[in-house]
DNA sequence: CCGTAACCCTGCGTGC
DNA sequence: TGCACGCAGGGTTACG
């Protein structure tokens, strides 16, 4: 479940290992893993970037290779498991696997000028540090009627947000994740956002969380698990109160909170 | 517009 | 032990 951080960190690896190597060719050996839009050909990585959840490798003639990891996607030179390799990405002086137990992760090349006019990446919303969203965020959750919890998973509205980070940030702004969008104050509209930022830059300083799948490109894991204060705690207790955390579906997704902490 | 659920996958934990 | 089942979840799509 990598989110905005961890594909952060991979993004950070990523860009030591490979910048400026010649990417030669794209491997792949499950048919759904790897989409070419264009016909692939070999090309400098000019530049490692990532916006919302997904890694873009950009060649200096607007080649660009599209990686989302989804659940459980990972590039490795070293797979844990042979069986789970769908596509390796060749460079001059690397074999970068893609190894990806579930099989959700994509892998797609183009040829497109601009980051934001690429498939997946033309719907996202702003990066959660876009100063635009002090003007627009308020705005925004008060024009809808969804739950926090889905609004903040919603990657139209905000990019980068996954289970994890949208419970911790809830939990950060003393929220209810349970709440309606609009039913939020601007004071609670800025707490929030600040929650996220702080949320995600601590992550990204962790180098991200490693709950069950996480690595980054180097095979390290990340360091935040243990910051977590209500994600994978169900049946725990608020550390901050010792209320027990209740724990409801929202979005189809497992959503825990404080019902102490957070109003 | 919104929520819910199914789908895509497969390892893992639980209960019988 | 071994089987069936539910769960995990990012994004997309269908439906009420």
């Amino acid at each position: 479940m990598p989110e905005l951080p961890e594909v952060e960190t991979v993004v950070q690896t990523l860009r030591e290992k490979i910048t400026k190597q010649e990417i030669t060719r794209i491997e792949s050996y499950k048919p759904e893993t790897v989409i070419l839009l264009k016909p692939f050909h070999p090309f400098k990585a000019i530049a490692i970037e990532r916006r919302g959840k997904y890694i873009i490798i950009c060649g200096p003639h607007n080649e660009k290779i599209i990686i989302h990891l989804r659940m459980t996607g990972r590039l490795t030179e070293s797979p844990s498991q042979e069986k789970f390799i769908r596509a390796t990405i060749h460079t001059t002086k690397h074999a970068l696997h893609f190894e990806d137990m579930r099989r959700f992760g994509r892998i797609t090349f183009t040829i497109n000028k601009k980051i934001d006019d690429l498939p997946g990446i033309i719907k996202l919303g702003p990066e959660p540090w876009n100063p635009i969203l002090d003007k627009t965020f308020f705005l925004e959750l008060q024009k809808s009627s969804q739950t926090i919890k889905s609004f903040l998973l919603d990657q139209t509205k905000i990019a980068g947000i996954g289970n994890i980070y949208a419970d911790e940030s809830c939990f950060h702004a003393g929220i209810l994740p349970t709440r309606k969008s609009n039913s939020l104050q601007k004071t609670e509209a800025s707490k929030l956002l600040y929650a996220i930022r702080y949320i995600l830059k601590k992550a990204i300083y962790l180098r991200g969380t490693s709950f069950a799948h996480f690595i980054d490109a180097n095979g390290k894991k990340g360091n935040n698990l243990e910051f977590l204060a209500v994600y994978g705690r169900k049946k725990s207790a608020c550390f901050k109160c010792k209320t027990l955390l209740t724990h409801q579906k929202l979005q189809g997704r497992t959503t825990i909170y404080c019902t102490t902490c957070q109003k």
